[in-house]
DNA sequence: ATAGGGTTAG
């Protein structure tokens, strides 16, 4: 082995291992001194490292003083670039590319398509890429098209997503799973299942990302038989074993709120690593275990595996709704130890945490403290200025962020509806609800029904707020019925409360049989008829023995 | 050498 190609392994190696600034700095000015900084290969590896420690001035520097660039090397600077979500600078190389004599391959246009799939402008700046790449000849392509169908679904454009998909002659199992994911992102699990079963029977092969890709779609208790049978699946195929499905099994089921099979799943796991401890804590969390998260957190912290940014957001969380300023005050110092408090992430945790413990002063001076101020980070703090009664300022801090040029997604609308709801603001709740999807474009969820409701039933408008589920799109989520519900008893309505209570009966018994019909249908094919028979025994004694007309297959 | 798939803040 020649002492270049030592050398270029060591800094492969330790653009892999370390991720400071004095490192970067160190090399940095090592390599201009060496001849490698010449090298083609080498380039590209730089490139991966400056990315790797977000110095993508250097990156750039590199870039536009290197003499012969190779397809490599143009990739790996836009990778860099989107990945950075600098996608303006990002899209503006791959023009400079489009008029070089190195053409793009579809390695570039995956690199795009992921940076893209998380902006704000996704649609028109995926169908630019994707249209790029169809000129380009690389409409049909494996990688591009994963990519490509990943971002769109990502984007909830599955329309777009399944489009390309069926165009591809002959997917890959890569594909397969990408557009199963991408189904599950959408809420269509049942059509990922649907293409699943349709995968098999064209002889492919699932592997362990396949199982991953089935349990994203699986996402409340209502499919928890669903998720039984994924990983039933799993263990069939052999492919439980595997770390990323361990990680999709225990989170799948922590969504499905059953913990004890979570955990289960997590005992299995060999050596679980930080990913592995974080689906669990994260499990805990969502099923309101919040002492068990602390607990867990700790053990982690004694182990000695140091937690990163989602992890302590997660932890962050659970302070918060524990309302012990205590918990958070400690987790907050070590946070400051480890240096993650600059992290945007982090830093809207301890927001939230702050203000859900009543200390709304910390909250707004970690806010003002925030140097790029996100969305995430302006929800958390409307939502605590509406939590403590602030009703205008909270509306301030929305316009101060349309102003910023930042787009409200649901979450923001969700904050602010409940600023109305503490503030008992009815015709701001009507307008900003109203305005949330003629101006901004934001489809109403559960959440945002759910404040109407209260609104409604706080003013004592219950007629009104019956009238307003009743003309909701089916299925009504029971959520939404239950807020009518304690309204009515708050009221002292109890006419109305039984006709609400009827409904959600109605609601679930639906909602079951339907299920029971598709999980029967997952173990006939499989052969198990005795569970066929068992399940379709308990369809008929709930709902008459009529099944509903629905086909996987 | 450059992708793609495990947890993910409000």
């Amino acid at each position: 082995m020649s002492s270049q190609t030592q050398l270029r392994l060591i800094i492969y190696e330790f653009s892999r291992k370390f991720q400071t600034k004095l490192s970067t700095q160190k090399l940095h000015s090592f390599v201009t001194k060496s001849q490698l900084a010449r090298d083609p290969f080498f380039a590209t590896q730089l490139v991966r490292f400056y990315e790797l420690n977000d110095d993508l001035l250097s990156a750039r520097k590199l870039f536009d003083v290197f003499p012969e660039r190779s397809v490599f090397l143009w990739n790996s600077v836009i990778r860099a670039f989107a990945k950075a979500h600098r996608l303006g600078t990002a899209y503006s190389l791959f023009s400079e590319m489009l008029s070089s004599d190195t053409k793009p391959d579809s390695f570039t246009f995956a690199c795009l398509a992921r940076g893209f799939s998380e902006s704000f402008d996704t649609t028109e700046g995926l169908r630019c890429i994707h249209g790029n790449a169809i000129v380009s000849g690389l409409g049909f392509d494996q990688i591009c098209g994963s990519a490509i169908i990943k971002a769109y679904s990502k984007a909830g454009l599955i329309v777009e997503a399944s489009k390309l998909f069926v165009s591809i002659p002959e997917p890959d199992v890569a594909l397969w799973n990408v557009m199963l994911s991408g189904y599950g992102c959408c809420g269509f699990w049942d059509k990922g299942i649907y293409l699943f079963n349709v995968m098999l029977h064209r002889g492919n092969r699932p592997d362990c990302y396949t199982m991953v890709g089935l349990t994203t779609g699986l996402i409340d208790p209502s499919l928890l038989l669903i998720a039984c049978s994924v990983h039933g699946f799993c263990l069939k195929m052999n492919l439980d074993s595997h770390s990323h499905v361990g990680c999709a099994l225990v989170s799948m089921y922590s969504r499905c709120k059953c913990i004890a099979s979570a955990f289960s799943v997590f005992r299995s796991i060999l050596e679980p690593d930080l990913v592995a401890c974080s689906s669990l804590i994260t499990g805990y969390s969502k099923c309101g275990n919040h002492k068990e998260v602390l607990y867990l957190f700790n053990e982690l912290r004694m182990s000695g595996k140091k937690p990163d940014c989602v992890l302590v957001a997660i932890v962050l969380g659970s302070c918060a709704e524990l309302s012990n300023s205590l918990y958070g005050q400690e987790v907050h110092s070590y946070v400051i130890r480890l240096g993650l408090e600059l992290d945007i992430k982090v830093c809207s945790a301890l927001i939230d945490m702050y203000s859900k413990c009543g200390i709304l002063d910390s909250a707004m001076a970690l806010f003002a403290g925030i140097p790029e101020k996100n969305i995430v980070s302006f929800n958390s703090v409307i939502l605590g200025l509406g939590l403590h009664g602030f009703a205008s300022s909270a509306f301030e801090k929305f316009h101060e962020m349309l102003e910023m040029g930042l787009k409200p997604d649901e979450v923001t609308f969700s904050a602010l509806l409940s600023t109305c709801c503490h503030s008992g603001l009815l015709h701001e709740g009507q307008e900003i609800f109203m305005r949330m999807k003629s101006d901004f474009g934001v489809e109403p969820k559960t959440e945002h029904h759910v404040y109407i409701v209260k609104l409604l039933g706080m003013a004592g408008i219950l007629e009104e707020a019956f009238d307003y589920v009743m003309s909701l799109r089916r299925p009504i989520d029971s959520g939404i019925w239950g807020a009518l519900l304690s309204c009515c008893e708050i009221h002292e309505n109890t006419h109305l409360a039984e006709v609400v209570a009827e409904k959600i009966l109605e609601s679930e018994e639906e909602r079951r049989s339907v299920y029971q019909v598709m999980l029967s249908n997952v173990y006939a094919r499989y052969g198990r008829w005795d569970e066929v028979e068992r399940l379709r025994d308990g369809i008929s004694d709930s709902s008459g023995g009529k099944l509903p007309g629905i086909s996987w297959v």
